[in-house]
DNA sequence: CTGAAAGCGCTAACAA
DNA sequence: TTGTTAGCGCTTTCAG
């Protein structure tokens, strides 16, 4: 034997399916007498509803489930977003489907197809593609104009935008005078590389994304803040909106950033270079 | 109309339910010719398999879905073993139902028991409860021994081990000559305050939890860690091992840790204090 | 190799 | 207030 299912709850408490059926979903129009036997075989048996079929029998067809694609489950940013995401749907009795995409359009398309034949209500990702399902859209492509903008204001003109290949950017023959980390982790390695070659006060650095110590770093590292959270909480009140299906809702949610002047972002070149 | 279904397949395509299901499950005793008439139709009607009705039906009863609950899934920790999760799941053909407890049993025991509703295949989780589900335990304990021992070998013996209330600790009449941070945003918050109060380099300091920068603080932060994506893996592993059913498989994980020094935590009390 | 019938656990619509 | 019947989309079983 499997798990009891409800017809079993029925036969144990003397009753029709459908008494237990309105037992376990809250109907108040059940006789209290009856409405205790039900209970009572409820716990004796351990039984508890099955989701899935329900949802295959209800009119609304909600399976109260969404997909959430971000780059990197483990990633602060994509955490965080993960978290206010959880947070939103929580409110609503939803659950939420976590995958990594790694930034691999392919691997986005795979989870969003798999996703889809769970019937989620809907999904968020972290990414361009559009997909033909209740969506919302996190571009994270902003930021980094700003950041641009602060070195250039500050007198450089040889900016490194620096992703993973941390070192090789020292090694060019006219190195640059400004470096733009695109991620927390490259920034953290930026201020390690910077360190080992004494140049942590001639080099310029912003970083994309905040992080804890930033400011407890020397020089405290200047960096262009994305809120994870306001755009978790952003982009679930979308697709809430949209799978709630009032007004279409909106299906794209650029973050709004802001630069956090701290120190490493401001040094100047040297003149005469 | 909703979601077209197998039936509407079938019919589109000129053959039986039963040889739509052949098609979409892959099974290769079908006509060539069939086969490529009913694939044209699913791609004409934009058919999508129900896999909440197939899990209905099937025999092995399983939804390929688990769920892990982490204290918070924005942490870098939890981010991390949810991360190495998800990619023992992924290898499995299974998804991830994501949620944070906040350390809170009641909200853990509320998530497991909706989790059950819904007949995820097992559930891997940050705490001390035991639940009647495939599940495996992860023990975040272990840690808090190795940094004590590590202080006192210093010769502390006023050590303050801080949840939250880290400025509560310096307004103690007889303040402590070390403290254990008990995670990695605290571990943060101790150093800021401890600059404030310029006792940077009077008060040793052991976190629990490493963190991107804590070797490029000063003086650089000495830490406990716990591998997260090793604790990730191994709950997957073991938890999967339950699922399939082989052996019953261990149901609590404990975190090995490793201490790394790098200088804050070998600050030694002030003598004839 | 193909199909018809039954039924997974549950809720909708209707009847008593 | 309670129960009966039908059927959600799919897989199983068994017959052709």
């Amino acid at each position: 034997m499997g798990r009891p299912t409800m017809n079993d709850v029925a036969r144990n408490a003397g009753v029709s399916l459908k008494t237990v059926s309105r037992v376990v979903n809250g109907e108040t129009t059940v006789d209290p007498g009856l409405a205790a036997r039900v209970r009572a075989a409820v716990a004796a048996l351990g039984y508890r509803p099955n989701l899935g079929a329900s949802m295959l029998r209800r009119n609304d067809r909600r399976t109260r489930m969404i997909g959430v694609l971000l780059t990197d489950l483990a990633g602060p940013f994509s955490a965080a977003v993960h978290r206010a995401v959880e947070d939103e749907a929580r409110a609503r009795g939803v659950h939420v489907l976590g995958g990594s995409t790694d930034d691999d359009p392919q691997r986005a398309q795979d989870l969003v197809e798999a996703f889809a034949r769970r019937h989620v209500d809907g999904v968020i990702l972290m990414a361009s593609a559009v997909v033909d399902l209740p969506s919302v859209v996190i571009d994270r492509e902003a930021g980094i104009d700003q950041g641009m903008r602060h070195l250039r204001n500050h007198g450089h003109r040889r900016i490194a935008f620096v992703e993973q290949e941390v070192h090789a950017v020292f090694a060019l023959p006219d190195p640059p005078t400004a470096i733009l980390a695109g991620s927390t982790p490259v920034t953290i390695e930026v201020v390690r590389a910077l360190r080992e070659r004494g140049l942590r006060d001639r080099v310029a650095l912003v970083g994309l994304g905040d992080f804890p110590a930033a400011d407890l770093l020397e020089p405290a590292v200047t960096v262009v803040t994305q809120d994870p959270g306001a755009t978790g909480r952003a982009a679930a009140g979308a697709l809430f909106e949209q799978i709630d299906g009032g007004t279409p809702g909106a299906r794209t949610i650029s973050i709004p950033t802001t630069l956090i002047a701290r120190g490493s972002g401001e040094i100047r070149p040297a003149t005469g270079s």
